[in-house]
DNA sequence: GAGGTACAGCGTACGGAATACACAGTACCG
DNA sequence: CGGTACTGTGTATTCCGTACGCTGTACCTC
């Protein structure tokens, strides 16, 4: 039985703290910090999420947040849980249908919310919310001959597509924030620029195939970065990919 | 024409600095400073990453660093490309072949580095590393009746898997940095702690299907995570999908 | 009901890190 | 041979995260 003391952050998140009976009651909750955090970060990015920044949207002194979070890094991650929608109804769609769908939202939320990209590394999933989201794609799976192992890598490989494009979409819709603030200065401002870029720095000899691909124009379509075509066409990819595995075991 | 000045940091990474004539030569070039960096991160991570430490590495001050490199976040950036290494060699191999290696190549890398994981999110490939793995990407698939835009498609999907499954091996594997430093306290330690934790925190009713998958310990092995039986099962997945529509094209 | 106790809110202070700025020395230019 | 542009660097500023200790309060126990 190792049962050890959770993690005080997963605590946190699941509300399993520990009920003190003494003192005055806290004035706020973790929720409410947490959303406050998470208002800054969709207004002003995660740079914009300081301790003191926090603390002013909620009306307390910066250091009564440490009541609530054992650190920054802590808040950082409760939001990143916090800030992830629930999953879509499974409503006992075919899994196909499901995970279509669920990689979908799952791609859309990230480009909503940037910033959850750069939390994505920090942790395995253990809040409420990552977790609903692996639940349900298991759920998906379950009327299939797979095995769990493979189910959870399938939600994990899922999960990566829709990170990857997300993050894609991301870095070429951005209008970089430009960082010296000289006009016409050097910050990589779209998409045609990075066409543009690649086309002044690669040397045909030995780029061959990105060379052509820039001359013909591959990069020079913002519309491509933002339209499904491109991100349905990958995930159908995937998606083929798990059902001639599932038509293999059945 | 619309034939901007390259960003700086761009130009860096592909010296081409405008050399300039007048005044001392340069005691380091910026290799070796990013080599520091790289070496540095290495062995402390990326928190030990300072201006400062990286100066006492390579013998300099502090502020010297800055005739080399715009700011910090450019060093990074800089790093993370020279960080990478080579993609495997194509050889004449089929797509498939080739893909499977350099997908794997890619995972590898990113495990030995994980680091670099953290670093992925700012800017697309624009170093001559990075693009070099997307160049030879789109050779294997040069043969094939793809257009350019699915190739490049398929190599930014192949590279979000290894990103994706790098990341998870990495995350289960580490035993946590104990921040608190206490024994036994409460940080994720490693895999079978993970099992626990979500034992521990979720609720059958909510999560039936994760509650039955950790029940049957299907994150229990450590093994899963470090063994290549795992990602090749993932990455099969998305070359079978590759497969089929190549034969569609056809 | 009185005192003790643990905890809430917060002001102050410290330390680390990035980086603006100014200055001294140096190599090449005319 | 002065001027000039650039290198290396010390100093100082600014911005954060957070350790610590103080004050007041609500509940518990006697």
């Amino acid at each position: 039985m190792t049962k050890r003391a959770l993690p005080p952050v997963v605590a946190r998140m699941w509300g399993r703290e520990t009920e003190s009976r003494h003192g005055p009651r806290p004035s706020l909750d973790l929720a409410r910090i947490v959303d406050a955090a998470i208002g800054i970060a969709d207004s002003e990015g995660l740079a914009g999420v300081r301790m003191s920044s926090v603390a002013a949207r909620v009306g307390m002194a910066t250091m009564s947040l440490y009541r609530y979070v054992g650190s920054k890094d802590e808040l950082l991650t409760v939001m990143a849980d916090a800030a992830t929608p629930e999953p879509p109804a499974l409503d006992g769609r075919p899994w196909r249908d499901y995970l279509a769908d669920w990689t979908q939202a799952n791609r859309n939320f990230l480009v909503d919310r940037p910033w959850l990209l750069s939390l994505a590394h920090r942790t395995p999933p253990t809040g409420p919310r990552t977790l609903r989201w692996l639940d349900r794609a298991l759920a998906a799976l379950a009327g299939t001959e797979l095995d769990l192992g493979q189910r959870i890598n399938i939600a994990s490989t899922l999960t990566g597509y829709a990170a990857t494009q997300a993050s894609l979409t991301h870095s070429m819709i951005t209008v970089a924030a430009a960082t010296t603030s000289a006009a016409g200065d050097g910050s990589i401002t779209g998409l045609a620029d990075y066409g543009d870029i690649l086309g002044q720095v690669l040397d045909p000899e030995d780029y061959p195939e990105l060379t052509a691909a820039v001359r013909s124009h591959a990069f020079g379509t913002a519309e491509k970065w933002i339209d499904d075509a491109d991100f349905t066409f990958g995930l159908d990819l995937l998606l083929d990919g798990i059902q001639a595995l599932i038509a293999r075991r059945g």
